[in-house]
RNA sequence: GGAGGGUUGGCCGAGUGGUUUAAGGCACCGGUCUUGAAAACCGGCAACAGGGCAACCUGUUCGUGAGUUCGAAUCUCACACCCUCCGCCA
């Protein structure tokens, strides 16, 4: 949610820095709402002071056993029109409330302008992809050939965009998660957490906007609980209507948890292998900062993120994306993007982005200021560290071997028990 | 599923219709004292919204929503959540 504030003082400048994401803001609109409400909030306050004076002085009155009846006329009056206002003036500021809440960020000023992920700006490339002599197959003919891979009984099971990993696989699944996680706690200074898979819509509207998303969510049905899509969904909302200390900042938590789909807009859309799923497991960094150093901790975050790609060794590039690729609560955000030599393609396997003061506005996570004491939104940060079901997928395209079998990559080799290579029984 | 208890500021906690302008304490901030610190003492200290250049003023908020009333933390109803006991259960 944007600044309010932020509104009324500078209208054209929200208004152009939501037109670089191609978002139009109805700037008459939002100024007849504005109006309105101002005048009716006048007005109420008016009244409710009237009221309030008044009904003192009949207090007053009366404990000093006098006579009242001429103030209580009085205050009678004010009765229905105190009401009607306060009925208009709640019904209007939901409907700003509402109107806010459906703006996305405001991109920022080093992002560049752009339509697509074809504007996105190439960072830093690491890594160089492998030379294969012999045909390179995607993940699904690697793991399917191993017979560790099965979409066949998923689909049976639960549908389309699902899978199912046996053996060593499920294994290695298992160990990337560990080893993301161990890294980013003992190394990177996160606290491992473990938290519910399901959100009130509260908190989903407080990371983005549900009323805009909802269709992409799962939801239980009858409940007011929906699965999470990321576990930033639980996490970022654990500092929801508090008030931190600042000293108590930066907070970073990483938590490993599956992330529900519904994928209902991409319909066709990567239907072969793992690359969407309505499952799937991922190690996600939250980090709940002050916002002088919010920009220092985006990079951060993205080096964290991008450690766990060199451990394993895997190419990547770091994408910026520009301003019409960027999610709706994003200020700016960094892409990395894992090789798939099955794809000879780079493919996103991380989104890590600053939503600065925007999410914490939403749910009312704020910190109390050193010198002056005031309380205002901290920033928060969040990002993939990594898709684990991506990375089992890049793990699968870039170590497999001509026999068919798949090499363990050293780095996750401590949580595999000895295995070493992923081979046909 | 059954029965009971509860939800008050950053935290603890008093408060059953009108000097509550939410007592008191803790924490925090400033000061006095001290070589320094602690202790003691003095003072300050809720959030959110609106108005004002500002000192400041007004409003809302005591789990949420509705209601009664001139006036509600306090009374009524509904709901949510937490706790205890019983039952069932991984």
């Amino acid at each position: 949610m944007l600044d309010i504030q932020l509104l009324r003082k500078d209208l054209p400048a929200v208004v152009a820095g939501l037109a670089r994401r191609g978002y139009a803001l109805d700037e008459a609109g939002f100024r007849t709402l504005e109006d309105e409400r101002k005048s009716l909030q006048t007005r109420t306050e008016q009244l409710q002071a009237k009221r309030n004076a008044l009904s003192k002085e009949v207090g007053a009155r009366k404990s000093r056993g006098e006579d009242a009846s001429s103030v209580l006329a009085e205050v009678a009056g004010i009765g229905d029109e105190l009401k009607a206002n306060e009925a208009a003036l709640s019904a209007l500021q939901g409907r700003l409330d509402h109107f806010l809440r459906t703006l996305p960020n405001i991109p920022r000023a080093d992002v560049a302008d752009g339509k697509s992920a074809d504007d996105n700006v190439e960072v830093r490339r690491w890594g160089v992809p492998r030379a294969f002599d012999f045909p390179v197959r995607d993940h699904v003919d690697v793991g399917e050939g191993l017979s560790l891979l099965d979409f066949e009984t998923a689909a049976k099971v639960s549908g389309a965009r699902f899978s199912i990993l046996r053996g060593h696989l499920a294994r290695l699944h298992r160990a990337i998660a560990q080893f993301m996680l161990d890294v980013h706690t003992r190394e990177h200074g996160y606290t491992e957490i473990y938290s519910p898979y399901m959100v009130s819509g509260e908190c989903a509207d407080g990371v983005s906007s549900l009323a805009k998303f909802k269709d992409d969510l799962f939801k239980i049905e009858g409940r007011d609980l929906y699965l999470i899509p990321t576990s930033e969904y639980s996490v970022t909302n654990f500092v929801r209507d508090v008030i931190l200390e600042e000293k108590s900042l930066p907070l970073k938590f990483a938590c490993h948890s599956p992330c529900f789909r519904s994928e209902a807009g991409s319909h066709g859309k990567d239907t072969r292998g793992m690359i969407r799923q309505h499952q799937f497991d991922k190690v996600e960094l939250v980090q709940i900062v002050h916002p002088e150093r919010s920009a220092e901790a985006h990079e951060e975050l993205t080096a964290n993120a991008e450690t766990i790609l060199k451990r394993l060794e895997l190419p990547y590039r770091t994408m910026l994306l520009c301003t019409g690729d960027m999610g709706f609560a994003s200020a700016r955000t960094y892409d990395l993007e894992v090789w798939l030599p099955g794809q000879n393609a780079y493919r996103e396997i991380s989104s890590c982005s600053n939503y600065e003061a925007f999410q914490a506005r939403r749910m009312q996570a704020r910190f109390k200021g050193g010198d002056k004491g005031r309380t205002e939104p901290v920033h928060t940060i969040n990002g993939s560290g990594l898709a684990v079901g991506r990375t089992l997928v890049a793990i699968l395209e870039n170590y497999q071997q001509a026999d068919g079998s798949v090499v363990v990559p050293d780095a996750l080799r401590p949580w595999m028990g000895g295995v070493e290579r992923l081979a046909r029984a």
